[in-house]
DNA sequence: TTATTTTGTGAACACTGTTTACTTTTTTTA
DNA sequence: TAAAAAAAGTAAACAGTGTTCACAAAATAA
């Protein structure tokens, strides 16, 4: 490896302080929080230096979310172990899934937020890393398949959309919590909620509306 | 009735022709887009006068999404029919939700995402309008006791979890369909997915989560 | 050492929300 | 009806934003 001058070398430290910063800007203040100026000032750059590194703000951005949802994939993929039974291991795979969302909950909004003009043109899931996106739903949708074959899932289920209901739900709980502080509790909620044990409950939900009916 | 001044009715109609106008602006171009001096060009007046009807731009979407939420809630109620069988009428009421947040993506969009700092005070269950909310959760909660009741859902069930389960579960679909130009479909996906038909299967998952198993 | 490329920047452009001081219009009061 | 008070509207400025461009400084290549 190393075939960098170490000009290039040079280039990819700065570029990487650079990323690092506005992560941490990311995750305090969210994807709109993210100045360009302001991260000019902390890395001690010109506004305009910015832009030698990267093509513009929402590519910066672009890379930031790639990452953090390749890191939620991996965490997905490290989740699996045959040698558990399904039930629990599909529970703690999904369980994954929202920990690793709200670890960095502005992230996860900004992957899941399309760029500057919200609905236009029709770009298919508008803002989401290609690769990752698949590798996600390629766990979903091998989760689905293993809860037919030996998991109590319905035989009769439609894997696509089953898979996709799966994502969908928990993209709902991801988001509710994300972007909701106190959620699932209101502010004159009759029952304190502790998150943990709604997380359990609404998995639980989730699986048991997949299951066969007895 | 109309107990107000000649003055006060002009003024009220100018603040309800800069609301229209901002609304059309929200759904066209999202909460982002819409912009203060745009909305005073397009309304004909100066940037400085739209401030002598709202303190704020923020205070002005906060009317918009009040507005639309109260809608929602409003066919939600309408929606509710004792007079067909619970299945059917939870499902409609359910599918009502989705099909009037669909109707305007940006406003439901806007409806639930918090202010400009997005994760910052805990001001629970931020910017969505606490009357409307409260409507909305009751109606989910309604539907909840009534299952158990007699739509055939499990009796030993949680309310205030359920409630929330399939609150959360409405919310994930909405947002997904909302800005998610495409969804359910992927790009290469192995299947084309009319999107009526995955609410339909989504719902019906969701409701089946919280059935008695037989 | 000179020539060339890379790296960094100040200043500007075109936007944004918002405030202030000021003028014009309308309404109320005397 | 005339004067005083209140309301409505605005130009200009402030403090931000992302981004571009012409130019200077530094590092590399010839």
């Amino acid at each position: 490896m190393s075939t960098a001058t170490p000009a290039e070398r040079r280039k990819e430290n700065i570029r990487r302080r650079i990323l690092q910063a506005a992560d941490e800007m990311l995750a305090l203040e969210g994807a709109l929080g993210l100045s360009i100026r302001r991260l000019a000032e902390i890395t001690d750059y010109s506004p305009a230096a910015i832009y030698r590194y990267f093509p513009s703000k929402e590519s910066l951005v672009e890379e930031l979310k790639e990452a953090f949802f390749a890191r939620l994939v991996d965490n997905l993929s490290a989740s699996l172990d045959q040698s558990i039974p399904f039930k629990t291991m599909c529970r703690g795979g999904l369980r994954t899934y929202i920990e690793t969302a709200l670890e960095k909950p502005n992230h996860y909004l900004a992957v899941f937020s399309a760029p500057v003009p919200p609905v236009d043109a029709q770009s298919d899931h508008a803002s989401m890393p290609e690769t990752s996106k698949q590798r996600a739903f390629e766990f979903l949708q091998d989760l689905v398949k293993e809860g037919k074959a030996t998991g109590g899932f319905d035989r009769d289920l439609n894997v696509d959309l089953s898979t996709r209901s799966l994502w969908v739900g928990l993209h709902g709980l991801a988001m509710m919590i994300a972007h909701m502080p106190g959620f699932p509790n209101f502010r004159d909620g009759d029952a304190f909620i502790k998150t943990s044990d709604f997380i359990d409950f609404y998995i639980d939900r989730l699986v048991t509306g997949l299951e066969a009916k007895s």
